[in-house]
DNA sequence: GCCAACGTTGGC
DNA sequence: GCCAACGTTGGC
């Protein structure tokens, strides 16, 4: 069964312009126990929404594609990374990453303000007061009216 | 840059 | 286990 997620990623740090040109990455750093839950969720061939957070404005900017399962984030067992972690070791890791692939950027921009508009999209959780979970759940029938906005 | 809404930490 | 203090996220 194929799930659908929303990925946020600061554009200043990480954008969809960065992924298409890097092609598959590893979703580093996330350090919350809720987003990492959903993380160790995903499985191969479940569809992401990757959104730009803390951007003017901030949206909805393209589509990628889990291509490994959870596994342990190496950040935290850097000390030279800002994601270290002292507690984990790796016997017992506590922060998990995803392998995911570019699939495509929208042929525009898919703003927060218009997916609020959007009465099809009320219950998302992004669009609900104080949501600020870096990874989360999204309908299908959600994903694909976002799919559908971003075009033309 | 502000600040609301959370999440985490640590003393007790 | 409570809760105050502190840190982070992210829209505005």
């Amino acid at each position: 069964m194929v799930n659908y997620w929303l990925f946020k990623s600061e554009p200043s740090v990480y954008s969809i312009d960065d992924m298409k040109r890097d092609n598959a990455i590893y979703w580093e750093g996330i350090r919350n126990y809720q987003a990492r839950n959903f993380m160790r969720a995903c499985t191969v061939g479940d569809r992401v929404l990757f959104y730009h957070s803390n951007a003017k404005p901030p949206g909805a900017v393209g589509e990628c594609k889990i291509v490994k399962e959870a596994w342990p984030d190496p950040e935290q067992f850097n000390p030279e990374s800002k994601y270290f972690d002292p507690k984990a070791s790796f016997e017992k890791p506590r922060w998990t990453v995803v392998d995911i692939e570019f699939v495509s950027k929208f042929d525009r921009l898919v703003s927060l303000q218009e997916m609020k508009e959007n009465a099809k999209l009320a219950e998302m959780k992004l669009v609900q007061k104080g949501c600020r979970l870096s990874v989360m759940p999204v309908s299908k029938e959600e994903f694909e009216e976002v799919l559908l906005m971003g075009k033309e």
